[in-house]
RNA sequence: GUCCCCAUCGUCUAGCCCGGUCCAGGACACCGGCCUUUCACGCCGGCGACACGAGUUCAAAUCUCGUUGGGGACGCCA
């Protein structure tokens, strides 16, 4: 069996989104499954959208989500004088053809077939041409494009797709497709058959809006003498109005880069777009890196598209028309679902399953951005601070929720939540001085440890003749500015004993 | 407009190739309950779909045809 080589070529023409990210992955996972190659080719041919930023942004993407290739990037703009050679191969070869047909009487003919209901297809004047005519009008200087002669026979291209099956397109419904510009410069179709040709690609996969190229690609083969690659597309991710995710209509919601921002553990955003077209006949949907490689094939790949059902707000506009989003069933007010539902709760899996040590080498980078790091967190204070983490995060969504809900737990300057001081705190106004009075009680104790903690709380409660939850709430809402939490004998003597005190004092305050 | 692809719960999907085991299974979300000092986790239960119409057949989500709907490609973009 040849070496499997897959290949990731993305243009860089702005961040990299989750459609690519998808496409990247699934190349990545063929690869690994059958101990093969990923190459990572760069398409910047279109130089005036090409941008350094856009690169940097699509490699620090793949990197951040885990997916590694083996060679390049390649940049397909160092490759220009290989395609060029091929167009010239190709025309020496009688294989294409110079085309003198100007934009503007092209752009006439289109119109004029659209106005009488047609369709357009290049009609092949040029392709008529004698040698004798073609050298006239070169002699003249007249700009012209190469086109590719595709067969006139009747006949059509096929190919058996890994995923889609058997596709086959007619010849009479190819046009001779241009492969190189009037400024020399060869085209897409081209340049990616040329660069997958040199490349060795055994497999192209990519997205199912290559599948209606691939016919005109295997021309370019075929003419090319070049033995083909096996060809598997994927269902495209589509938005809300069921139109092709873009990075230029969407904006940041589709971008990897949103999600690393917003706290998603690059493995649960992989894991999450996997699902997206593709899944196992069990019913398992939480798989490890290993267990995807393991996992993976065609087979498991659907053929129609899916949405990504990312959260937009109430109404949305398209058309024009403004309309209710009916789609959603989740309580659109809640922050927690700020992208698709499904891509949330699995990133909450990863948060509270995975090693703590890993969660801790991820909030560290946070807390650095945000100010919140202590050096200490990596040397004495290690084991406080994870098990901060361990108790905390069974609650959360995002690495960002350790610096924002599970602040108190860290600093000082954190925020009430507005439901609790209402609920926990204000709604019993004896608190004002029952808080501070346990705070006397727990600053007699030598040390607050769990039972300890609850022991005092208790006989606390039945001297006051309340329900102990009323205290155990309240000391909830000032010492964390939480309405939930873990079990608070455990906060009393996870949190320092002087935040303890000191914040159950400090109730007063909020009586005020 | 032309060519191609697709069509199962709100969303992601299983089942379809090899009709009966499917008055259609799972996940997320939503609702209810249990657990609990709170919330979350977990567990239990509920809501909720075979686009439509013909045909084939004893039997169709599964096969065939048509309709409708959606998507993609049709560029001197990649």
């Amino acid at each position: 069996m040849t070496e499997v080589r897959v290949r990731f070529p993305p243009s860089p023409t702005g961040y990299l989104h989750i459609g690519g990210a998808r496409t990247a992955i699934y190349n990545w996972l063929f690869a690994r499954k059958h101990g093969g190659k990923l190459v990572l080719r760069i398409e910047d041919t279109d130089a005036e959208r090409s941008t350094q930023e856009s690169i940097q942004g699509i490699l620090d993407g793949l990197e951040w989500l885990g997916v590694t290739w083996d060679e390049g990037p390649y940049f397909q703009s160092e490759y220009a004088a290989e395609h060029m050679a091929a167009a010239q191969r190709l025309l020496a070869d009688g294989n294409a053809y110079k085309c003198f047909c100007s934009k503007e009487e092209l752009e006439a003919k289109r119109e004029a077939a659209a106005a009488a209901k047609g369709d357009y297809r290049y009609d092949g004047v040029c392709r008529k041409l004698s040698p004798e005519q073609v050298r006239e009008k070169e002699a003249q200087g007249l700009p012209y494009v190469i086109r590719f002669k595709v067969p006139q026979e009747p006949g059509k291209v096929g190919f058996d797709d890994q995923v889609y099956g058997r596709v086959e397109r007619a010849h009479e419904d190819i046009e001779d497709f241009v492969i190189v510009r009037s400024n020399g410069m060869p085209l897409y179709l081209l340049c990616n058959v040329v660069d997958d040709i040199r490349d060795r690609i055994s497999h192209v996969i990519r997205g199912q809006d290559g599948l209606s190229n691939t016919p005109r690609q295997i021309l370019l083969y075929r003419a090319l003498g070049a033995e083909l690659p096996i060809f598997a597309h994927m269902p495209l991710t589509l938005d809300l109005n069921k139109a092709k995710i873009s990075k230029r209509s969407h904006g940041e919601i589709v971008s990897v880069q949103f999600y690393r921002e917003q706290g998603f553990l690059p493995w649960a955003l992989a894991n999450f777009l996997v699902l997206l077209g593709w899944s196992t006949s069990d019913d398992r949907e939480i798989f490890s890196r290993e267990e995807l490689i393991e996992a993976f094939s065609f087979d498991g790949i659907t053929r129609s598209n899916s949405i990504f059902n990312y959260r937009k707000d109430d109404a949305f506009s398209f058309d024009g028309i403004t309309r209710s989003n009916s789609i959603f069933n989740y309580r659109k007010d809640d922050p927690k679902f700020f992208t698709d539902p499904k891509a949330i709760n699995i990133n909450a899996h990863y948060l509270r399953t995975l090693p703590i040590e890993e969660i801790g080498a991820l909030v560290k980078v946070e807390f650095q951005k945000e100010g919140l790091w202590d050096s200490a967190y990596d040397g004495e204070k290690k084991q406080w601070f994870l098990k901060n983490l361990d108790m905390t995060r069974e609650r959360f969504h995002t690495l960002k929720d350790f610096a924002s809900l599970g602040r108190a737990w860290f600093a000082d300057d954190f925020a009430m939540d507005e439901t609790a001081l209402a609920k926990n705190v204000l709604k019993h106004p004896g608190l004002k001085e029952w808080l501070p009075m346990l705070a006397e009680r727990f600053d007699a104790l030598p040390e607050l440890s769990h039972d300890e903690t609850e022991r005092v709380c208790r006989e606390f409660a039945e001297e006051l003749g309340v329900k102990v939850g009323v205290l155990v709430n309240g000391a909830r809402a000032v010492i964390t500015g939480q309405v939930k939490g873990p079990s608070m004998f455990e906060v009393f003597a996870q949190i320092s004993k002087q935040r303890v005190v000191t914040r159950l004092k400090g109730a007063t305050q909020y009586f005020e």
